[in-house]
DNA sequence: CGATAGTCGATCATTTCAATCGACTTTGCA
DNA sequence: TGCAAAGTCGATTGAAATGATCGACTATCG
């Protein structure tokens, strides 16, 4: 039930794009910077951005000054978006997949217990991922990382 | 976030040697007739039973009038179980992973706006299969199977 | 023109997955 | 005792996915 390399650089590099969007509005950042500051291979993350730019969450701009952005406000960009374009379908058995469905090798699939249950599975996934907008997550990084740093500030 | 085959195959197996079970309790079910009526390739199939016993899911006796069947009753045996005996950690990502924790290459794991994600989801996946029990999946399928064969017989 | 930065296709090594093979052991029974 | 049925076990295989890297190309700006 493993979520892919892929699928986990695409969200933690669109938490650092979401987030520099946040401090400095209308900027770009380059794919260098966001190489180093999630600590992610360079060349692998250039292949990531590229999907998501081509899955229209991101945006760039070529050249000097160039550089990636969020194509459309976090409150626009889901989770469940995001790991399907890296990943494919979030559903743990093709034959509960309501985006790329698939038939089982199973003797029936109406009365088949491996269905049911991953149906379930399938559902909580998607509840969780599908409702999950970037804005969300990047104010919950923003308060992890806020706490952090004034722990020590007012400790004078 | 696939299951794969051997979990597939496991429980679509354990369904039917359970179902077996409750039709003729202290039987033993064969390899190859599971592996007919699962449609499951029977090689395979052995691989994964053997697991299955190992882990103290089946018993199993050799030689002739041999088989498989549940090492305890339906009641004890849950999903979550028998997909980490052989899928390994149901969590997406090993840093939220309870059973198999490991680090990640995020610059703070604290903060991580992926972890905070994944845990959710590594949380409702754990909800529904650790309490999914295997005598209750086994009497949804007998409803499921149940209402396709009255269907005709009282159409008479 | 030249530096910067994204685009794109190909390639590669490793691992995992799904499955198969063959030899072996245990068991029950004639 | 010997044979047939059935589980056990280790090795091997082929194909695919994964994770990553390389190098050439193109657009943009000053």
């Amino acid at each position: 039930m493993r979520l892919s390399k892929k699928g986990e650089y695409a969200v933690r590099a669109l938490v650092e794009i979401g987030f520099e969007a946040h401090l400095r509005p209308n900027s770009l950042i380059q794919i260098s910077t966001v190489a180093e500051r999630t600590n992610i291979p360079e060349k692998f993350l250039e292949q990531i951005l590229l999907a998501l730019r081509n899955g229209g969450v991101l945006k760039s701009r070529r050249g000097v000054e160039g550089g990636y952005a969020l194509a459309k406000p976090p409150e626009e960009i889901n989770l469940g978006e995001v790991v399907r374009l890296l990943d494919g379908p979030l559903a743990p058995i093709p034959c509960v997949s309501a985006t790329a469905y698939e038939p089982c090798t199973c003797p029936d699939e109406e009365s088949c217990g491996l269905r049911i249950a991953m149906k379930q599975v399938r559902d909580a996934i998607c509840a969780i991922l599908d409702n999950y907008k970037l804005d969300r997550l990047i104010s919950e990084v923003q308060k992890r990382r806020a706490s952090k740093t004034t722990a020590w500030q007012f400790d004078i």
